[in-house]
Formats: C-alpha cells, structure tokens, sequence
RNA sequence: GGGCAAUUAGCUCAAUGGUAGAGCGCUUCGUUCACAUCGAAGAGGUCACUGGUUCGAUCCCAGUAUUGCCCACCA
C-alpha cells in the first residue's frame, strides 16, 4: 500500500469497477442479491444538465448531495435508481450553437435553413452530451447509465406529444392572442420566468395630454394612444367622467380622447393618470381587456415603428425615440424632461435581447381553467371535482405530501402561484419539440401522429424546453406506456436542485405530473444554495474567479471537492468554496488513507481470542453511536453535519487519539491483548470507512477492499448497518 | 412596495437555552516510530445593537441597523 494516496490513477478505475458490477442499476441489485426484491424504493432523477457545454461547480454540488443520499440509500438496502439525462434547453443551446456559427462564418440561422442549422445544432448537443456524461462520471455520480434519458429523444418527445394532446384536448392548451414578452433580437417569445431586469437611465418625458400632464419613458409607443386613465378615488380628476370623450392635441394632430377609471392606476406616482398602449404592454393589456378597448400595434417584431407613426414608420424605436422626444417639444406638449430617470428593462435571460411586449398568437397552459381529476391521489383535490392547474399545485403541497426543504421555500412556492399567469409555451425558435398541431386550409389538427392525407403544415413552433423538463420525473420511466419502471419507481422519493430554479421547473413538474397523472412527482423537494466564491460573490467568466470541479479534481481529487462542497454550508444556504478549502478536504482523504495503511501494517491473524479492555468497547461504543448520528443527519438532508461529524471523529479522535493510544498494545507480547488492540482497530476502521463511502467513494472503495477479508468485495453495496 | 434570509475568531462559515467551534491564515515547538498533504501547544470572539421572556439568552420573542436574495411594479 503505497504511502500517498494517488487518487489520479485510482478514481477512473474504481469507477469502471463500479459500473462493470452493474450495481448502478435496481435491476442488477436485486438479480444479484444484495437488494432484496420487495425492498423499498429509493428513486430520484438527475436534474438533466443543458447540453451548452460543461459542468460548473453547482453541478458538482448538485452531484455530490445526491450522491450521498443515493449511496446511503442503496446501503441501507433501498432498491435504488438514480436516473441520469440531460436536457435540450432549445432557446439557451440554439443562442449559444447560433453565436458560434456567426462568430466563425458570419452566418445566421436563416442563411444556414432550418435542416441544416439543426443538424448543426445536434452535433454541438452531442458533444456536449459526451462532456458532460465524462464529467459525471468524474465526480463518482452512481447514476443508472442504462436508462439515461434525453429531454429531445424518441421516447421522450411521445411523452411530450401525448402530454401536449391530453392537456389540448382538455382544453388547457389553447392558442390565443395574447400579451407575450417578446424578444426582437432571437425573434422568439419567453416566459415571464425567463426575465431578467435590468436597471437603465433613461430621459423621461411630460407631455401635455390635452388637460392632463402624463409621464413616460417611451414617447415612441404613444402613436396609438387614445385612452386616458386614472384611478376612479382621484379627487383632482373628479370632474372628468368615466368614458367621457376628449378633444386631444397629440403628436400627429388632433385625436379623440376616452376618460377610462381604472384601480390599477398608482394616484401617487407622477400625475396619477397614464394612457395605454395595450399591444406593448403587459398592464395596459389588462386594463384594455378589462374595458374592452381597441388594441392597435404601433412597433413591429423587428423593433421598427409601423405606418401608424407617420412619418416615424419603418424607424427604429432606439432612432425615434429622440427625434420623437424633439417634435412633440416643437409642437409644445413637452412639459419637462428628466435625464437620468432609472427604471427597469426587461431582458431575455438567455443571451437575448431587450424585451419589447406584443400582442402575438402564442400557445399557452391556462392555470386558471377548470378541470377535473378522475382518479386523484392528491390530497385536497377530490376525483371528479372541479380544480384548476393553480389550486392542484397549491395542494399538492399544502397538504404536506410534497415537503419542501428547508421549509421557508413553501412560502415562495405559494406565492409564485399566486402570481401565475397563463403560461406561454411557444417559441418560435428552432431547437426543440415542434407543436404537434398541424393546419390545412380551415382546419386544425392536434395529434400524437401527423394527421393522414396530403397538405397538411405543421404549426412551425416549438415548446418551451420547461415543458418538456416538466414531464421528465416520468417521461424518463417510459410514460405514456405504464412501464414496470413507472409504476417501481414513480412518485420519486426526492428531487433535490438548485432553489433557483423552484419556479422553472419544481412547479411545472408539479403541474405536469398532477395533471397527467393525478399524482405528485415526488415525496420530497430539497433545495441548495448556489456556489459562490470565498467572498460569497457569484461566480462568472467576467470576474475570473470561476473554479472548475474537473480541474480542481484532477488537482485534489474528486473525493476532496465533494466534501469541499458538502461540509460548511447549511441547507439551502448559498455554499461557498475556495481551492484552500478543497485543499483542507484533499488533507482529510490522505489521512484516511495514511490511518489506513496504519491498520494494514499492524494486522495480523493472530490465533489468540481477543480481549477487549473497557476502553476499546467504550471506543466501539462510540463508534455506534457515530452511525447512529450520521444517519440521523442524513435522512434529515442535513449532510453538513454528518460530514463534519466524521470528519471530526476520524481525525480528532480516531487519528489522533485513538491509534496513537493503541501503539503499544499493538506491539505487546500479551497476545490476547494485541488481538483485541488489533480488532478494535481495524473494526473501528470499517466502519467509518463505511460511513464515510457516501461522502468520499473514491478513496474508501480503494481502502474497503484492502481490508482484511473483504477481497473482491465492494463497499458501494455493503450493508450499512 | 411585499416577502425571505443573514449579521459568531483576521477571512469564509458551522453549532448550541447552561460562560462558543471548524477550515484557511497566524505564533512556538517537534521529523528513526501510518501521515510534513503531519503532530503538539498557543494567540485570537462583550456571538450586530436595544429591550423582553427565563434561575440562566449567542440561541426564544419584539424592535432597530446593515447586507444579500426573491417577487411585484416603475405608465
């Protein structure tokens, strides 16, 4: 046994052990014994990583955490299946694959053609795919390789279609015209959970409106404008009647004004009264829908003004915004302008542009259309009563049958709901499910198959890629078809991911599942924090100060970063990392392997039946007592403190105290004596190794098999207790 | 505007109703003895502030301050 642990040579091979045993996979667990046949389930999917290139470090958390629990599962005799894939992310990879075919060709989508540019884009998907399977592996992950799924694949997209025609059918998918956040420079919607806002300085405008003063900060939008309104308590408009018309001076000439009263104007922001430009904006649209006002577009998807702005049209808005801003000052309705003004912008988190809203037909999930159950077994929603996608998600977890931890993130989860709106689920880019719906001339057809006949154009959009990912706790089990895998192993025990994505993805699982199947997608939700750097800023290619998981594991480790990840950070609590930190934990697997190669050394079988002093029970004793903390600790998702318990106990007591006490008698002539010096040792050793297995494979697969009696045996699927 | 969290050693963070812990850093000493990727010893903290509950508060409660995050909105 060589003194230094060389976790380089080592951890790719103990992996290939791993996966040639087969006992990644249920199936093989139990064919070959070590899972009992009717043992529970422990079932838990991989969040399936984007294919736009590499693992980050909160990927490595991630991997990490579920690992642990994974690991202890199967330990504990749990039929246990962690189900691996990845995920398409249509709008995140078609920017980045479309960015770097402009970079190096100077060629956008259009020039290349739909069946070319997707080629193109599967090729990068599948690189990527191999990188990102590679960098799994690398981290120790046990996931089931043989039922890797993909969010695009054949099995998948029957789930997407069959889901796409129930939820159609029933009604809750309609295409409709709707206020969308659209985005001029992909030339694609997003959702509202796909925005990001930005603060910017901009002038801001008063504009003499007839007898009002309005406010703004986008004169380019106000061609259409003919409605006025204010809030109905408003006492300085008191004298202008709901619906009473006006003769308005505006930028183009004289136009006729309609007073509209409406709560949701803000009496003490700038003049209390606004007017509306429904196409372009998300408030307006309601208060116009409320109304039932005119709509009229006034910007089109490119961004440019249309004919309605005079002699504006075909301007960019960022063009025609000051000349705009210069006319209506020549004209007389410019009352002041502030420079300087701060406000919001709405930006396309994936790589896009500056959001301007517009009227569009979109397909969307109606949250608030009702519904029945027929068979439901989610408490607080009755087979055959109605409910609504909204109060089905409330209930899912109200009831407690979904639990979510920590805990504080079911009150973000509840008041997400209560925001929801109907959600927007067309693209109009390239990479992703197309909508299996499909025209010819008046008529529509919605199907799991193209229709029969001639003629027939599919609909050219595609789904949001949440939609697909909303399915995917039992798409990946072979949903539609009720596959021996869905009904093992769906609900999942756990789901564990990043907080950030609660909105994104927990709550449309929770939908998809609750619909389609009238159940949860899983007993469990656990939330991490984000990784964030020894400052506790986040990590981004602009600072620098990114730290690379397969970089720092072929430097310390994997073993070293696992733990770098788990130890020291609370649950849900951002978790912060340094590669001195990862240094400390690559210290912590050398002295496992340094007190174990010790135990080693000093074996022997010895013929003499041990006797065991009151201090090597009480250390036995302890050891007991360790596993019954660390699994506490575990099953109370508090890996921190297991971690930090055994990494304490190892070091501080057995190392340090323990073996050093024990030197002696491993040398005495006493043999009945060393023989119990000997097996309190080398006992005490197993089982930390064992307790430690989840939280550091490498290096205690290696040593597990090095113990006396355990040849060829492997410590992934030793018992735990 | 609403909500959530944090505030503990030089730095980054844990834990706990009974005079505080870790990693890294720092100081001193120590390598024939598993490990210098080490060991031993040590310095360093009115646990943000103000009240309250309690025999006792860093921990529970209320308030204040600062910081961070989320949601809504900014016409």
């Amino acid at each position: 046994m060589d003194t230094r642990y060389d976790y380089q040579a080592l951890e790719d091979k103990i992996y290939k052990r791993w996966e040639e045993s087969g006992f990644f996979n249920p199936d093989v667990c139990v064919k070959k014994g070590v899972t009992k046949k009717d043992a529970k389930k422990f079932s838990i999917v991989l969040p399936p990583p984007n294919v736009t290139g590499n693992l980050h470090i909160g990927h490595a958390a991630m991997l990490a955490i579920e690992d642990i629990m994974v690991r202890y599962a199967r330990m504990n005799g749990k039929k246990t299946l962690w189900l691996p894939g990845t995920d398409h992310a249509a709008i995140a990879t078609q920017a980045k694959v479309e960015s770097l075919i402009y970079k190096k060709e100077g060629k956008n989508r259009h020039d290349l053609g739909r069946d070319e540019f997707l080629r193109r884009v599967e090729e990068f998907a599948k690189e990527s795919h191999d990188n990102i399977v590679r960098q799994v592996k690398k981290m120790g992950s046990s996931v089931d390789w043989s039922r890797e799924a993909y969010t695009l694949d054949e099995k998948r997209s029957l789930a997407v279609r069959t889901a796409f025609k129930r939820m159609h059918d029933e009604g809750l998918i309609y295409k409709g015209a709707r206020i969308v956040n659209w985005d001029p420079k992909m030339q694609t919607t997003v959702s509202d959970d796909e925005l990001e806002y930005v603060e910017e300085k901009a002038p801001f405008y008063y504009l003499k409106f007839g007898p009002f003063v309005i406010g703004t900060a986008r004169p380019e939008t106000k061609f259409g404008d003919k409605y006025v309104v204010m809030h109905p308590d408003d006492a300085r408009y008191k004298k202008h009647k709901d619906g009473e018309k006006l003769e308005v001076e505006w930028i183009n000439g004289p136009i006729t004004v309609t007073v509209i009263k409406d709560k949701a104007i803000d009496m003490k922001f700038g003049t209390g009264v606004m007017t509306i430009t429904p196409w372009h904006d998300a408030t307006d649209f309601d208060i116009a829908e409320r109304h039932g006002l005119d709509k009229e577009q006034v910007i089109d998807s490119y961004g440019k003004l249309l004919p309605i702005a005079g002699e504006f049209a075909g301007m960019h808005i960022s063009k025609a915004r000051p000349l705009i801003a210069e006319k209506l000052k020549a004209k007389g309705l410019l009352k002041k302008t502030e420079e300087d003004y701060v406000h919001n912008v709405a930006v396309n988190q994936r790589g896009g542009g500056k959001i301007e809203p517009q009227i569009k037909e979109q397909w969307f999930i109606g949250v608030n259309k009702e519904f029945v159950l027929p068979k439901s077994k989610i408490k607080g929603v009755k087979s055959g009563e109605k409910t609504t996608l909204k109060k089905m998600m409330k209930a899912a977890v109200k009831g407690n049958q979904i639990k979510i931890l920590p805990k504080r993130f079911e009150k973000v989860y509840f008041h997400w709901i209560d925001n929801l709106r109907d959600w927007c689920i067309s693209r109009q880019i390239w990479y992703g499910h197309r909508i299996p719906v499909w025209y010819k001339g008046g008529k529509t057809y919605c199907g799991i198959n193209p229709p029969k006949g001639e003629g027939w154009i599919q609909d050219s959009d595609t789904l949001d890629t949440w939609f697909s990912s909303g399915l995917w706790t039992f798409s990946t089990l072979g949903w539609p078809k009720e596959t021996k895998d869905f009904l093992e192993f769906h609900p999942t025990s756990v789901l564990e991911t990043g907080y950030d994505i609660l909105f994104f993805w927990v709550a449309r699982m929770i939908l998809m599942s609750g619909y389609l199947l009238c159940d949860i997608p899983f007993e469990k939700v656990y939330l991490h924090g984000l990784v964030r750097d020894a400052q506790g800023r986040k990590m981004s290619k602009s600072l620098g100060n990114t730290i690379d998981p397969l970089e720092m594991s072929e430097k310390y480790g994997a073993d070293a970063v696992r733990l770098s990840l788990i130890i020291g950070s609370a649950p849900g609590n951002d978790i912060k990392i340094s590669e001195d930190k990862i240094r400390g934990y690559r210290n912590f697997a050398t002295k496992v392997w340094n007190a174990s190669r010790f135990a080693l050394l000093n074996y022997s079988e010895i013929k003499a039946k041990p006797q065991f002093t009151a201090d090597d029970k009480k250390r036995l004793a302890e050891v007991s007592a360790l596993k019954k903390k660390v699994s506490e600790h575990i099953e109370k998702f508090d890996f921190n403190r297991a971690g930090d318990e055994l990494y304490h106990y190892f070091w501080d007591v057995f190392a340090d105290k323990v073996i050093e006490l024990l030197k002696i008698r491993l040398n005495s002539d006493n043999l009945r004596d060393r023989a119990a010096a000997q097996e309190t040792l080398i006992k005490m050793l197993k089982e930390q190794i064992k307790m430690l297995h989840p939280f550091m494979p490498f290096v205690t697969e290696e040593i597990w098999g090095l113990l006396p009696g355990n040849k060829g045996k492997l410590l992934m699927v030793e018992k735990w207790t």
